[in-house]
Order: C-alpha cells, then sequence, then structure tokens
DNA sequence: TTTAGCACTCAAGATTAGAGAGTGCTAAGT
DNA sequence: ACTTAGCACTCTCTAATCTTGAGTGCTAAA
C-alpha cells in the first residue's frame, strides 16, 4: 500500500475511523515509552499543520520550526501547541527530526498521506501555462518523435524536474505496411510499418542479388498477405510461406517484428536533469551521482512502466521515495502518468525529482501532458 | 591555432627550430620581471618534464611535486633541477601552481603542446579490447541506430568520459524509396528512405479520403520520378507536378526532405555522463551543474560537428578547455572524430571529459570506434 | 650547471568558543 | 482536558586561532 493512485484528487478524503491506519516506518524513534501512542489518527488540526508543514518544507528546502509556521500563517493557537502536534505527528511517523534543535521534516510516509488525502488541487497549470504548452505541439509538423522529445522537454520545464516519455505501445500490433528497398547488391532494408505508426528499419543479407523491382514483388506479396495481422497471425502465416527463397526474408522479418517490441520498451526520452541538481538536496556530489546514474540507464524507472500502463482507470501513480521497492530511488519521487488511446495505443509521461518536490504541480502537468498527447496521438490515427 | 589536428601523431614532432611557438595565454601571471623570458623553447629535458609531470597528474589528479617527480621517475638530476625547470616551464605557461606551496598542474596550454609534440602512442586500445568492441557491434543485426547507441556507450565506457556520436549524415542525400501509408481515412504517414539509409516518417492530412491502392499509386509515381535524385533535383521535379490535387503531398514532401536534414542535425546518441562525475574535479556542484548542463542540451558541442565533418584528411580533433572558443567547454576537453565514407555519408564520435584527460586513450577510443563505424556503414551501402 | 640547504608560504585540519535556533518539558492558566 | 508561557537544554553552524607539513624559491657552494 505504499503507492498512491489517485483517480480524483482531494475528495475522498478517507472518512475518520475506517482510513487506512498508517503505521510507523522508516527507521524513525518514536517515543522512547513505546507503548504511549495513543492517538492513531490525525485530528484536523494535525492535518492542517502536516499540510503546512509540507508546503513550507517543499518551497523553502529547510527544516520547519514551531514558531516560523504560527508567525507565517498566522495560526490560532500558539507555537507551544503546534509544538504537541509536531510531537504526535512525529511519533507516528509524518514528520522527521534531523537533529534536536532543528525544524521539522515530512518523512516518505508524511508526503505520501499528502499525496493522498491533504493535497487540494493546487499547482495546477494556468490556462496561459496551457496554452502556451498547446501551442508548442501544434507547431510540430504531426511528427511522432518529434512530439516525445518536445513533450519529455516541456514536462522538465513545467515542473521544475527530470522528465521521462517513453513511445507509445500497441497492445495488439497489427502490420500496416513492408516494404523492401535495395540500398546495395545483396543488401536489402526492410522497413516495417504498424498501425500505430511506429516505423521499424531492419537490414537484410539477401542470398542472391536481386533488382528493386524483385524487391517490389516480394514486398506487394508480402503486404496483401499480411497487412492487418498481428504478430501472432503473421507467424502463422509466414511458417506456410510457399516459396523457399524468401524463407529467409520470412524469417528475418519475425526477427524484426520481435525486436520491435524490445527496441520499444528502450525508446525513452529524457530532459530536465539539470533541473533536479538544482534543488539544494544535490549539492553532495554521492547523491548527484545516483541520480545521474538513475536518470541516464533508466532501468530502474522504466521497470515500472509495464505497471503503470497496465493499471486500468488510475490516472497517475506517485512513488515516493521509491516505496520500499525499488533501492536507488531512495531519494527521489516519481510521477508517472498513462496516455495513449484506450485498448490501442499507450505511453508513459513521468517526472523524477527529489522527494521534497512539487506533488500538486507534478501530477498535474503529468496529466496535462498525457491527456495533450493522447488527443494527438487520437487525431493521427483514430 | 588553439585546435589541434592530428593525422599521424607522436611522430612530426616539429623540428626545433621551426616548430610553432606556444605563446603565453589564459590568466597566468608569468614571473615579475616579464622581460626575462629568454627561452621560448623548451629544451629536451624540459619536455621529458612536461610529459611526466601531464602523465603524473592526468593519473594522480593531484598536484605534483619536484620531489616526488625525481623518486617516482628515477630522475637522473636532482628535485632542485626539476625545480628549476619546472619554473621555466610556468613561465612559459605550460604549467601552474595552484598556490605557493603545491606542486604542479599543467594548463590548458600545457596539455595542448603534450598532445601535439609529446604525447608518444600511448593508451591505445589492445587488441583484447578491440576484439571485445567488435565482437559487440557484429551481435547487433546491421541496426543503424543500435548501433550507433552502442557506439555512444562503447566509446564511453573505454575512454571513461562522456561519448556522442551523430547519426551519418549523407554529402548529398539521394532518395531511394517513398511509401504513402493510409493510416486514417484523411491521414497519410509518408515514409521517405534516402540512399544513407536513413528514414524520416511525416504526417500527411489528405484533402479527401483515399484508400491505400490510390496511396500506393502516387507512391509508385513518385518512385519512379524520384529515386536516384537529390534535393535540389526533386525540389525541381516536384515543381512541375502535373497533378494538382497531388500537388499537396509534393510540397508536404519537400517539407520532411528539409526538416530530415534539420533532424539529423539533432540525432545524437549520448552516453557515459556518470563517468565524468566520478572525476575528482567534479566535487564542486557547480561545476558539475555545468557540465550536465553542456551535455544534456548539447548545443555546444554539436556546433562543432560541421567543422570536424569538413576538415579534410584530419581524423581526430581535440578541443582543450574550450579553446578559448567555447566559453561552457572551459573545464573540458572533447575528442572529435570522423567516420563515414568518404564523400557519401559521415557523422562524428566524440568524448567529453574534464581537460585532465587521458588523450592518448581517448583519442585511439575515437580513432577505432570510427574506424569501425565506418566499416560498418561501408558493408551496408558500398 | 647542478644541488644542498633553508627560509618562507599557504592549504588543510583540529580545536575552541560563541551564538542562535528550536525543541521538550513543566507548571500555570483557562 | 486543553492551551500556553517560560525556560533549560541540545546541537548545528560559523568564525577565529593554531598547528602541521608539503612544497616552493632562492642563495650559496660544489
Amino acid at each position: 500500500m505504499a503507492t498512491e493512485e489517485l483517480e480524483n484528487r482531494g475528495e475522498k478524503r478517507s472518512s475518520r475511523k475506517t482510513g487506512s491506519r498508517p503505521r510507523k516506518s522508516e527507521g524513525e524513534l518514536a517515543s522512547p515509552v513505546a507503548g504511549s501512542d495513543l492517538s492513531d489518527q490525525l485530528s484536523e488540526r494535525q492535518r492542517v499543520i502536516l499540510r503546512i508543514i509540507i508546503q513550507e518544507f517543499v518551497t523553502t528546502a529547510t527544516p520547519v520550526s514551531s514558531e516560523g509556521l504560527v508567525n507565517k500563517y498566522r495560526l490560532p493557537y500558539s507555537s507551544a501547541t503546534v509544538r504537541n502536534e509536531m510531537a504526535d505527528l512525529e511519533r507516528q511517523g509524518y514528520i522527521t527530526h534531523p537533529h534536536t534543535s532543528a525544524g521539522r521534516v515530512p518523512s516518505d510516509l508524511g508526503y505520501r498521506y499528502y499525496v493522498q488525502n491533504l493535497m487540494q488541487r493546487q499547482g495546477g497549470l494556468s490556462t496561459v501555462e496551457q496554452h502556451t504548452i498547446q501551442h508548442q505541439f501544434y507547431q510540430i509538423h504531426l511528427e511522432l518523435n518529434e512530439w516525445l522529445r518536445l513533450a519529455a522537454s516541456v514536462t522538465a520545464r513545467t515542473a521544475h524536474n527530470a522528465a521521462l516519455v517513453s513511445a507509445p505501445r500497441a497492445y495488439d500490433s497489427r502490420l500496416k505496411h513492408v516494404q523492401l528497398i535495395g540500398v546495395q547488391e545483396r543488401w536489402a532494408l526492410l522497413v516495417i510499418v504498424t498501425q500505430d505508426g511506429t516505423i521499424k528499419e531492419q537490414m537484410l543479407a539477401l542470398d542472391e542479388p536481386q533488382t528493386q523491382d524483385d524487391l517490389t514483388t516480394v514486398s506487394n506479396r508480402l503486404n496483401s498477405l499480411l497487412t492487418n495481422l498481428n504478430w501472432k497471425q503473421i507467424e502463422t502465416r509466414l511458417r506456410d510461406w510457399p516459396e523457399d527463397p524468401n524463407k529467409v526474408v520470412a524469417g528475418r522479418m519475425m526477427e524484426s517484428l520481435k525486436a520491435l517490441d524490445r527496441a520499444q520498451d528502450a525508446q525513452v526520452y529524457r530532459d530536465g536533469l539539470v533541473n533536479i541538481l538544482n534543488q539544494p538536496e544535490f549539492s553532495d556530489i554521492e547523491r548527484v551521482r545516483q541520480v545521474v546514474q538513475v536518470i541516464e540507464n533508466g532501468q530502474s524507472i522504466t521497470n515500472i512502466f509495464p505497471e503503470v500502463l497496465s493499471n486500468d482507470g488510475k490516472a497517475v501513480q506517485v512513488i515516493i521515495g521509491g516505496d520500499n521497492r525499488f533501492e536507488d530511488l531512495r531519494m527521489l519521487s516519481v510521477v508517472l502518468g498513462r496516455y495513449g488511446i484506450d485498448g490501442q495505443v499507450a505511453g508513459v509521461v513521468g517526472i523524477v525529482g527529489p522527494t521534497r518536490m512539487e506533488y500538486g504541480r507534478s501530477i498535474s502537468t503529468v496529466q496535462y501532458i498525457s491527456q495533450l498527447l493522447s488527443g494527438l496521438i487520437t487525431e493521427r490515427h483514430g
């Protein structure tokens, strides 16, 4: 239950008594008298305090103090009261203490609670921003990879963090067109276009020299035989491919189709790494190295993609501090959203940043961009 | 004259009297008595000392001391002598002093001299390494972008630095094949394959619904009319394109062809950013930020590409500390090499790292990888 | 021309002191 | 029972001071 999945944010707010009770986690030490934690539920005031602690910390990046809060937010109770509440919140694991005389800092659990229950619709994109973004997309002439590159760049800029965008992938890809193009006497380029507009190229070694006309003939035959079939169907058809000399082509084609699935995985557009290096938590080189590692090779994050894609109905998924599942994401949070056309194609838009992140804005950004991409793709192939 | 261009390294060693005389540059302060620099030429001993200072500094990353050198390299003269020579080298701008009681550090000028004159063939790749690398390429099934991705990754790993590889670009690109593929009633995908194997996709809005057969007919006509022509020729032909309804297609096609040139620019594969973050000079966050900036958006470096591509005969180009031309490359060095087929296609392989870099190894790596890529590409289309 | 010797410089690390921020707790007030 | 004023206590952060040692530059002798 570590992963937040939001459908309609800020509404459900889990009724007082039934809400799943957050447990202490992390290495935080609760009060010495462990048995003394009676309150397992947050009072309204505690929720208010937790919320502003988080908002404050997210913007200032400095531990927040009781008195600071009272002054800045003109709270109707004293700093001592706030201190008491803070102590309680800490006992329950929502916030921590860097050291005795420091203010409070949200824990991962705190952020999770915030994202699930506390975050009102804030950090949303203004209509001006939305228009600006939209405009950029419509300036590009309907080029899938340009869109994706732009999406990564815009997402990063808008959310002030690093962004990842995966190319859309068909659930059940069907062949749209095959073309063999001779590039040299004994080499041909096999170009495969799938229903979702993905293009895959593959070089083929030919057993014997063939003219472009020969190749075109083969292409045509392949097309009439295989168009609109999915991989499975193509595989069966190709098995029974009559002419022996072309068996090679058929085999290679199958290879390509499979490779296409794999390659698609790897196709991820990244941008905005610099943004997260500007965050004060990355004044430590060791962390920078880790982050760059994580984002550059990107394994740990792309591993989550299938999960996001199969997450029916859940628009956005937030993974905070790696959710105890991903070691290398420990100090990072990831906001992932799906875009595409239901039942046809789907890709992922993601934001990566420190756990101290503007979750509201990140989520809004992911939502907006994925919605935008979905629109563009729908327009392109209904 | 800031840029080294090497053809046959380690040989020319510029005869004593005629070699172009390096001038003091940078903000380095020479001896207080500015007029007192008599020797404008390095003695053999000074060259030896300069060389080992650089080699030593490159491996240890710590300022090298006179006595340290004498001990470690069993030099046949005392540390005092070395100190004198060092003072002279510093007067001429080849090395510097972080502060009074520190050892010497090579200046950019020093590195340049080293690369031009001092560096013997060292840091070359062992045959084992070469085989390992080659093997990896031949495991990939002739997929251009996979090759390039791999090239970036291997280059980075081999040179222990960040790597860039640009996609090969034809000098005079000729059309190999065009195909219109209907993806929706009023939308078609235009796929363009050029002689060098590059593929470009572009969506087209159709004025009226057309069947795949219609589209194929147009494709065929385009092919028979335009195949093997270059952009210029295509442009003229298209201008006179007879059928009016297809004028749109023709126009869009031209747009695509032009876009292809631009897009090609942007297509750069990067890898190994982490490697350079591991270098001790990047313990300072500010620098890290700059480097990530430079490599992520990559403008400053890709701007140099055309220069490399047009560099006839010069195999490898080394830019040290930005060569006073590129502000954001000040603490970085870049080693760039060209690959491709003479007069047909060409791309760039590059290495980026701190100025304190194993130039020998970087150069060897760039040479080997570009030679390898050239081979692969030649094989693919003669 | 080389080198031993030595004074001089400066970064880096250790130590100390002081200030300030913020907490936790207690006891009084409501 | 909750709230709050008050205060002791803790711990970081900064500045100041000192010490150490590495490494140079220069001088004078070989």
